[in-house]
DNA sequence: AGCACA
């Protein structure tokens, strides 16, 4: 508890000697070395010997540790995003939403503590979905919801993104949510010699309604808000869904028909 | 306009 606070307290502590001892002892990132994603691992100084696999556990070890660019918030983030999985997928189970979204509860919701828990604002998604299926549960409100578009994905595109727009900037805008899963950044040279390079975005919600939630809210939303000129974006359905997205082949998700 | 990750 105490000792996952004080890495991120700031540095008018008095205990530095303490931290550079432990700082020392912890290797700068040694999380799941079998996981480490390919432009990721650093340049190793010499090649290790063989039996250098057995003695790696230094108790260090992060359940769910995604070895790429998200650090303490991101961490957070992906955390909060997993507990939230587990926590629709019970409701999918169920039937039964349990504190999920907007309400004090949460409790179901923390991640157990551990490694860094207990240092989390609370930015727990406020943007709800009224029926979240569609189908069967949802009427508590009494709102009935329009049809999902039969092309309709859990997956959104985006386009208009900032080029110097990075994954946690988008994140911050799509956090709040409910179902919000993973943004993905992809960066395409431009179709003109000359013209800038254009950040393409995917954004993953648990289904396809809570995606036309976000999809709806954000439509056009600008990103400097006092500037006039600023770009605005434009969110679609994407259009393949791989293996990551719920309907794959026979899901329901075919052809774009209208 | 431009649709990737596994």
């Amino acid at each position: 508890m105490a000792d996952a606070h004080w890495r991120y307290a700031d540095p008018r502590q008095q205990h530095q000697h303490q931290q550079q001892q432990q700082q020392q002892m912890l290797p700068p990132s040694v999380g799941a070395p079998n996981a480490a994603a390919p432009g990721q691992q650093q340049p190793l100084k010499r090649p290790r010997p063989a039996d250098y696999s057995a003695d790696v556990h230094c108790g260090h070890e992060m359940p769910g540790y995604y070895p790429r660019e998200e650090e303490r918030a991101g961490y957070a983030a992906v955390r909060e995003t997993q507990a939230l999985n587990a926590s629709y997928e019970r409701f999918l189970r169920t039937g039964q939403i349990q504190s999920y979204g907007a309400g004090p509860a949460g409790g179901s919701i923390r991640p157990a503590p551990g490694a860094n828990a207990g240092y989390q604002p609370d930015d727990r998604p406020v943007v709800a979905a009224g029926g979240m299926d569609g189908r069967s549960a949802g009427f508590a409100g009494g709102i009935s919801e329009p049809p999902l578009p039969p092309d309709a994905s859990n997956t959104l595109f985006i386009e208009g993104i900032p080029t110097d727009c990075e994954r946690r900037e988008v994140s911050h805008i799509f956090r709040p949510f409910v179902g919000f899963q993973e943004v993905r950044l992809v960066t395409k040279d431009p179709r003109h010699p000359g013209g800038d390079p254009i950040v393409l975005c995917f954004v993953d919600f648990a289904n396809a309604a809570q995606a036309t939630i976000a999809m709806e809210a954000l439509q056009g939303y600008k990103f400097d808000e006092h500037d006039r000129s600023s770009p605005h974006l434009r969110l679609q359905y994407a259009r393949f869904m791989g293996p990551r997205g719920q309907s794959g082949p026979g899901g329901g998700g075919g052809r774009v028909r209208r």
